[in-house]
DNA sequence: CGAGAAACTCAACACGCGTTGAGAAAAACC
DNA sequence: GGTTTTTCTCAACGCGTGTTGAGTTTCTCG
């Protein structure tokens, strides 16, 4: 340990390859995840990826765009979302439930964004509208055919409740979801989420509406 | 008109009796139910009531102490939770869920309470633990007797479901949910809720769960 | 009616925020 | 190898925030 190989932060360009703006995209990632957007600080962000702030403003021009960056529903759980839904009926709310758990408790990659997006949505426009489409999304990419309205009331319905049910988990912390395992969850989430996305009486009759 | 009867701010104490205090309360309440707690600036309240923002922090003394004296799950929404969940199983979903549905989306003086908590409850620490243990309510309160786990559980998920559910309708604000009456969700609703807070299989087998 | 308390406004403080511009060092290109 | 481009740090800006203390007017109580 000589004088200077201690954090002396040099005033120029780093040697060697750049891997900076990949840190500061996985420290935003983290932070907005775990913190939100308003709690999150560029300066923090910055910290974390060991940079100086304004770098992360050269990088993204705003703290908007870096959130924007990397609040998402990604790929993989979207196509996750899909699979479930679509498909036979007879196991529907448990794929549909666990589509859900998944992709909110799974990986880091694919749980981050969607936390980002969930934490943000209160006080960010962005987020907030990112949401809202997920929760509608149901009703548009569901196997083209019929538009039904109540089809997609329903499918509206059962995605906020399980955003409701993740948001106890991992955003309130409710001692009693938190400690209940994926699989009980599973049981006792599925036979209602199939009866909402799946309406019928299993005694047999047909209307089960009354407004 | 004078010159001066319109809004000359006199310098002391206002002549007459004092709703001041009163007022202030009143524009807390609203603006942190509409705004959330981040965008809710003293400054702002104090706006609202005609008063300057110190007189906000000599009636309450910051603004963290503001929000507690605002935001609740008042009385009577508490009681209307209590007597939906208690009573005979029959039509324990629709009772739950009206309860919900009707807490936050009736008068301002009990629902603006509550949309305070819930706007607040992901950046106020004092909010979530509000809701958290609003949540898990159901879980003490519940007729004494028996303390079963499972019971607990279902009492938590159908809770944070319904928050799902006015979380999408009132501050998401996905068009889906909102463009239904509340008859509508009400029907479609209440079966689900049925099934988790009352489980029983109408076909007779008395086991429902697996894990 | 006089003293103390309470209600109220004004002006300002310190702080942290997002953001900017100038400059230094390394890389990339011809 | 010199020029341009990119990456990076430093210092600072303006702004809005929660919060404070001093000063002014009215009410309250003896």
């Amino acid at each position: 340990m000589t004088a200077q190989d201690h954090a002396a932060p040099r005033r120029g360009r780093r040697p060697g390859s750049t891997t900076t703006r990949q840190a500061v995209l996985d420290a935003a990632r983290a932070r907005f995840a775990r913190d939100g957007f308003a709690a999150t600080t560029i300066r923090l962000v910055a910290g974390d990826a060991a940079v100086d702030a304004s770098q992360v403003m050269q990088f993204f021009r705003s703290k908007e765009e870096l959130f924007a960056a990397v609040m998402s529903v990604p790929p993989s759980a979207l196509e996750r979302f899909s699979t479930a839904f679509e498909g036979p009926d007879e196991h529907l709310g448990e794929r549909v439930v666990r589509a859900f758990l998944g992709a909110w408790e799974g990986a880091p990659e694919e749980s981050e964004p969607l936390m980002a997006m969930l934490r943000g949505a209160i006080v960010n426009a962005n987020a907030s509208e990112q949401l809202r489409d997920f929760i509608e999304s149901r009703l548009l990419d569901g196997t083209s055919g019929r538009t039904d309205a109540d089809a997609a009331l329903r499918a509206g319905l059962a995605s906020s409740m399980l955003v409701g049910v993740v948001t106890g988990r991992r955003v309130i912390g409710v001692p009693t979801l938190v400690a209940a395992g994926t699989d009980k969850v599973v049981s006792v989430l599925a036979p209602a989420i199939q009866g909402i996305l799946a309406p019928q009486s299993p005694t047999g009759n047909a209307r089960e509406d009354r407004a």
